[in-house]
DNA sequence: GATGAATGAGAATTCATTCAT
DNA sequence: GATGAATGAATTCTCATTCAT
């Protein structure tokens, strides 16, 4: 970002900025999100948005480093709330929560992802979030900590994801099945348990 | 496509051009990938490019759908090739199909779903081959395809594959870590197998 | 550049380009010279133009270049045509030919100058070439070159080009007073000869 | 200007901000000097720039008045100090100070003439100061100015500059040259006495 | 079949300038 | 006097696509 404001008026036109980006974004028809077009609809000119943002690139990254802090801290939430009522709950609290988003902010959350790749900066991002939610996580099912490898610790959350994803995509009637729910959370509950080893996976 | 060619450097020429924008998509920088860049990768002028393809959108398209079904015959034949030696050895099999291909085409597949989100026939496409690829691999493992869930069916590959795309991204060392390998297929048997429902994962 | 044509009609194309430019350049009111004007003037589109030059600033380094070149072919041609009439004649065709052009390309050179400090190539070139046309005066006026310091030679060209320059820019009518030619002309003179060094100049 | 100061922190203010458009355009890459930036450099906001300057042409003719003004004191001071040594001395403290200033504001002279080309009020202010310089050239000299022909009094100087100037350029160790000194003085010595016409110089 | 010059709508970005605070 | 957020016309540049040869 370009300027950090100093007077009041300034963060809410920032703000302004960002939100009629997310608009189109989930919203616009075909490729192309315009930066004029963003100007109207964040009720701007475009000056003002280049006067925020250097370019279109800072402004898309901007966007998705706030749509990941937001969904670290839904996350996050979700599992305070959950937290006493034992590990199952709290599970599933973090499937409902990846599962709910996906009503509104869908495509918005493509796109981002398409747009030029995410940059490096908003991959680590993401990267950090995800494992501060997986520590949470852990934590608040009072599983020890040294007992799930980094390898499982690290496909905890990215394997609901993943199908989630798809999901939403291909066949989004999924995302309100209750079987997909209870798939979801007893596939993490699995994870985290870790218990059973199964003798016949051992490498070949 | 515009013309199915009859002569054998016709092919050639169209396969050219596919693989320069493969190798655009792979390699190049930020956003652009453009008709006329690929035409000169390919070694073509712009004009044949627009002779084998009527535009933009179809030239990607046949590309994405070239690499579906690549990935599919890779995945069927590493089944195949496992079939005999039981259950386990197919699942793994298929995750280090999974494992592997990520290697050199790691970034084409991003953006080619990034690029105008992917083209409708596309989604269909690479649903239908993933749908396949899991009854092939159910029945490779000879279980009782009813036994098994439509959204644990769904899940069964999507679970691997979004964590070994985020590792691709942030963790490329976890690639080759022998522990991942036999999280992922571990994971994939319990999906299979489908014993021991948890009774503490009950709907809350 | 960005292209060098292989079909006849581009030669004109990116000629009729540079013309235009250098038109805008001479006529041109203010500050601006514009590449969609460009463009127009020159009756192509824009993307023509942006064809042959990746950028402005390249469209006004081959004009540059080309200035250069013309000027010193007049020049060496100026010197061939006087060469048999002796040193002083050399000198004098010289000098005509350096007050000669400024009549309908002053504002042209002086922009050049202007935007954008002339790039590096094109400051080298002009230097070349300058110290072309000066051996090239010299022979012809079949002087000793070793005779003449470095510094003498550097001085040659350059000490009558900058009273035109300004002349140009502050007194143009002085540009057509045979005294102001006989002052350049009897001054080129006094450098090449290099007799008689004044006493009273040895350095204090 | 809009405004003359009362204040002395005004007068500080404005001073600051013809030095930052001066380092500006001394240091700036390229294209752009923008009044955005000057103010930012300046450590002012862009309102008070726009509090003392009209416009950004005021801005640059202040700045280039500024410019002539000084070396024009310089040339004065310099000639002034040399007067009781006699002409050769004048002249080499003359050509001494051409050659010093250009150490750190060769740009910036540049420029300020790239500058949309010059103001015309700047043109005339130099033109007048250059007359000046050379009327007090003459006097401490005490050459009869009756004795040199309008166009050899023009030539005097501008003879020294070209030269000087394209040295800076293109060969800078000539700047500190002796020899190179030695000619620009003997130069104009010669101009300055304009004794023994040389005959064959005759106009052709 | 193939070429490559040409097109032009559209998108990103700049920057001199204004004005409410 | 000073600030800095806001403006928007102007400008550079891109790139999918066409078509005469």
């Amino acid at each position: 970002m370009r300027k950090n404001p100093v007077q009041a008026r300034a963060y809410q036109t920032l703000d302004d900025i960002l939100e009629a980006t997310a608009q189109l974004l989930e919203t616009g028809r075909g490729s192309g999100l315009n930066t004029n077009l963003v100007a109207e609809r964040a009720g701007v000119s475009i000056g003002t948005l280049y006067y925020y943002f250097p370019n279109k690139v800072s402004l898309l990254r901007s966007l998705a480093l706030r749509e990941v802090d937001r969904q670290e801290k839904l996350f996050l939430a979700a599992i305070a709330a959950a937290r006493s009522d034992g590990a199952p709950a709290v599970v599933r609290a973090i499937v409902r929560e990846a599962l709910t988003p996906l009503k509104g902010r869908r495509e918005l959350r493509r796109r981002l992802i398409g747009h030029d790749g995410f940059d490096p900066s908003v991959r680590s991002a993401l990267h950090a979030a995800l494992n501060r939610v997986t520590d949470s996580l852990i934590a608040a099912c009072q599983f020890d900590p040294a007992s799930i490898s980094r390898e499982r610790r690290f496909m905890l959350l990215r394997s609901m994801l993943g199908p989630i994803r798809a999901a939403a995509l291909y066949e989004p009637e999924m995302l309100s099945s209750p079987l997909f729910e209870d798939e979801l959370v007893r596939h993490a509950m699995l994870l985290l348990r870790g218990n059973q080893e199964p003798q016949d996976c051992a490498q070949g």
